[in-house]
DNA sequence: AGAAATAAGTCAACATGACTGACCTTAAAT
DNA sequence: ATTTAAGGTCAGTCATGTTGACTTATTTCT
């Protein structure tokens, strides 16, 4: 095997330690959807509408282009997520005044008290989180995890300035 | 707004920084599972694959019941994976000599191959975004992490000993 | 003014991975 | 001998993603 498999490399890259934080993305992941998935479920929802819900939210008057960029997904997969949420009356879409092709999305009230349902959970369960591991540990995982993002969406992580560049004065 | 949002709270519980460690728990796993599910699609498999090889891989000799309490899927869920993984040849199914009732799962060197492909990219990921950040930042992200998975799954985590519990003379 | 590009939406067909529910077989435990 | 456990199977459904081909407004470019 490698250097990584055999342990010749000092303190933290052995192939171990890598495949613990494998495994802890992968539990942490599947456990912090877990709550939120079981509620849309009594909605009628999945995951994707939470995404959806989320993003709009942290991005009031994001386009759909925008939300496409974010999550990552094709025109198609959003509009049937998407439209069920404008039908529902769980988002609005309002035309650009500046270009009026763009439609653009916030949530409405009844959104925003499911979206704060869903998120309540997972803020709970980072709160718990971060106070049990401590500010040091906190600003560790930051940099972890922020390392694991793409390099293209780093810059994207924690800051809901996407939707409003050139709508600063919103 | 709660005390959450306006950030009277001090440091490290302010609602902002919670959302910044979902917004990056998102990202990082859309984005660490990016390469592997591409790989996936030239073998025709999907994520789901990659999990089972990879645990089995982890944990050989798992049992299935084992591999579920893992996957926290269906029964039915994985047997059209799995059934596909071992028809294909990346995965044995051996009769338990104890209790023949079980079925010991284990990665064939075909199998093995995929999974250090798949794996490979991970491992890569990680050990940069490691060394990038420094040990003290490594283990900050461990206890969040950890922080984050339901405590009942917390001994799991990086731990292949739920297959090995009572084989331990393999 | 006319052509090209952009934003959004739509229709159709398909793959994947999850679910529920019902049922069967084999082997172990009581 | 009956019950329980491990595993498998059939059938149907749902959610979420994909490709590809088009349409409609609207803005931008030449």
């Amino acid at each position: 095997m490698t250097d990584l498999k055999s342990g010749i490399n000092p303190l933290f890259l052995r192939e171990e330690d890598l495949r613990q934080g494998i495994e802890l993305l992968f539990y942490a992941y599947r456990d912090f959807t877990g709550e939120p998935d079981r509620i849309l479920r009594t909605h009628g929802f999945g995951r994707a509408h939470h995404r959806t819900i989320y993003f709009v939210g942290r991005n009031p008057g994001i386009t759909v282009t925008e939300l496409l960029g974010i999550l990552r997904i094709t025109k198609q997969s959003l509009s049937r997520v998407l439209g069920a949420l404008v039908e529902e009356g769980f988002i609005a879409q309002d035309a650009d005044i500046d270009d009026r092709r763009r439609r653009l999305l916030t949530l409405t009230a009844k959104g925003e008290a499911l979206e704060a349902e869903l998120t309540q959970t997972q803020l709970k369960r980072f709160a718990r989180a971060y106070r049990e591991a401590g500010a040091e540990a906190v600003e560790g995982f930051r940099r972890v995890l922020m390392g694991i993002v793409n390099p293209d969406d780093r810059a994207r992580v924690g800051n809901p300035v996407a939707a409003s560049r050139d709508r600063s004065s919103d």
